[in-house]
DNA sequence: GCTAGATGTGGTAGCGCTAACACATAAAGA
DNA sequence: TCTTTATGTGTTAGCGCTACCACATCTAGC
């Protein structure tokens, strides 16, 4: 009774205190906040007023409580790509603090370290899981998920089966814009360099690279492809090869930004600049892409943005689980975007190529 | 009563089920679970048996209820080194999830913005702030946070003020250490790119640096030290500078690994190997360090543990806040650890030198 | 007029957990 | 012996919120 005093750093404004303020019951308070119709709109109106003037915010763990929607959702990651995983985690954060919903994270290494993981998320209480890639992409892992009961959603996965909930880019359509670009800039002769061919996201880049590129009547020599692995050092080895035949190209598309700099690398090695002397494009915009000099010329995924929205999709999948309804697989395609920034320029010999894009 | 089944997919065991299950009161479970004392050893063993055999697990939403010690801590960043906010972000988590606390993100960019944000998350109804770096060696900020009666913790700050809590790590013997390991390889013109002038961890590492070296009875040469701001492309600049002159150095040390990547990169462009013909060490074990090629050798700082140890130091500090109670500011220093990687080796025509540290 | 529904609001109970107390019993001190 | 203190356990109440039902009103429709 008397400790409601000092909590909260003295802010333990709670449902009742804006009840009686308005002249409500707590309920009708309750209604307003979760914007349930069914209240007259002078009333809402008044408790709005309430809520802003008593500065109220809403206690989660009552709420939680009481509604037992509470969820605790994990995260399996298994690429230790850090940007990424920061990125996606900010995403999360935003998502899950507003939800009041829990996180757990659980990195699987190994081969057969998914189920490990996945164990040992459901013995912590997890209602469901976020796969990164390139987990998001692998058929074993959703298997499990599906026998286990357990809802899911993949983040950035290439070629997300059609009967799970994912949320992605058009990695083809991305490497179609970006090839295309580079044929804007003058650029005939292009390089690409493959990702980890593990990956269904590094088969797509190719094919948009090479769709691209017949459609614009250009020959994609099979001297100008070369194999990466998604590493800073495959990219670096890659582009030794590349540009130390007889038709050099003048741009180098990498499968990721790693692979980029990796090239970037290897130019400056051999006595190239860039980009007045070649053209350096990686993928993804991850912080590698604008720590180099100079900085990447890349495709922006919005991460934090795919993050939220499986969060979102998650929860609403795991309510539908709770509740026997069932949950129709949503795929979300996300926009990305073509980020320019030093590393590439005109082609060689082009006097004016066009700056602006279609 | 009869909606208590099918929730949290069907595991809603409670502590009433502990308890009947053993046959004692829900509130001895509840001691056994928090870890109390005051409960016989056997008991706390049946309980505990009970426990693992139900795969109970505490609802933290009640739990933060029924306490009234749930919290919602501010991380607030304001260097994007993404990097660096991953792990601490993964480090913070790890604590929070456990504590069932809230987690709020705010970056400020601008020099005024922290206010702005420290606005918001007081608005937000939070209760206390982690400062990453640079913000954490902020005076003025740490004036704002006082005045608002915030308790806060400093993560990785450089020179931590005596009145405020931290955890860092010890820059300067960290960078004496490194130094040392260079000196033991053979090295002997070593030349310093330094960090940011505006960040206090600039100058302690130079400073252990330069102690180093003269308690090796090894001068440090003007020349020898070149000015850089953290990033890749000062990195590259200074390297640069440091190489294109009459005696050049077998070995550099750069502040932070950005820098030292960048320095990599200039010395691949004039031609010489590393680490065969140049030493590059950096600092901090970011991402950066792991996906260039070659793989730097760095000092690492446990951010993960560093931030974990914050987010405990934190709460403990909100509590007391909350009851009343002083709180005694507590500096706590980590350990580091010297990553040896492949950027660093013996120095030019050092026949054999010692391979084992001290 | 009088039953059906809508529509708005209040009361009650309880989500799972733990402070705070009560009350045993055992050990230590006078 | 009777305190005093420690130790182990149970009882009660309530954290802040919302599901659920009850009860008003107010419309329609016959």
């Amino acid at each position: 009774m008397a400790r409601k005093v000092g909590r909260r750093g003295g802010n333990i404004v709670t449902i009742h205190d804006v009840a009686r303020h308005v002249g409500v019951s707590p309920m009708t308070v309750s209604r307003v906040i979760n914007g349930e119709k069914n209240v007259r709109e002078e009333t809402r109106a008044k408790v709005l007023a309430s809520v802003e003037a008593l500065k109220y915010s809403p206690n989660l763990a009552a709420r939680s409580l009481a509604t037992q929607d509470q969820a605790r959702i994990g995260l399996m990651y298994s690429n230790p790509s850090v940007a990424f995983l920061s990125e996606l985690l900010l995403g999360i954060l935003e998502e899950t603090s507003q939800a009041g919903t829990q996180l757990l994270i659980e990195s699987c290494d190994g081969p057969e370290g998914a189920s490990v993981a996945l164990e040992r998320l459901k013995h912590s209480g997890c209602d469901g899981v976020i796969l990164s890639p390139p987990l998001s992409d692998s058929t074993r892992v959703a298997k499990i998920l599906k026998d286990m009961g357990m809802p899911f959603v993949g983040v950035a996965a290439a070629r997300p089966a059609t009967d799970i909930c994912s949320v992605s880019i058009d990695d083809f359509k991305a490497a179609y814009a970006m090839t295309r670009r580079l044929i804007e800039l003058g650029h005939r002769t292009i390089a690409f360099i493959k990702g980890h061919p593990n990956q269904y996201a590094s088969q797509l880049r190719y094919e948009g690279f090479e769709s691209t590129m017949e459609r614009a009547g250009l020959t994609v020599e099979p001297q100008l492809v070369a194999q990466g692995y998604f590493t800073y050092r495959s990219g670096f080895d890659a582009a030794e090869r590349l540009l130390n035949q007889k038709n050099r190209p003048t741009a180098i598309f990498a499968s990721n930004d790693d692979m980029a700099a990796g090239a970037v690398a290897t130019a400056h090695r051999l006595g190239l600049e860039v980009p007045e002397q070649l053209t350096v494009v990686g993928f993804d915009d991850t912080a590698m892409a604008s720590s180099v000099w100079p900085e990447l010329t890349t495709v922006r995924q919005p991460i934090s943005d795919m993050a939220s929205m499986s969060v979102r999709l998650l929860l609403d999948q795991i309510r539908a689980h709770r509740a026997g309804r069932p949950f129709e697989a949503v795929r979300e395609v996300r926009d990305f975007a073509l980020i320019e920034r030093q590393s590439s320029d005109v082609a060689l010999g082009t006097p004016e190529a066009g700056e602006k894009d279609a």
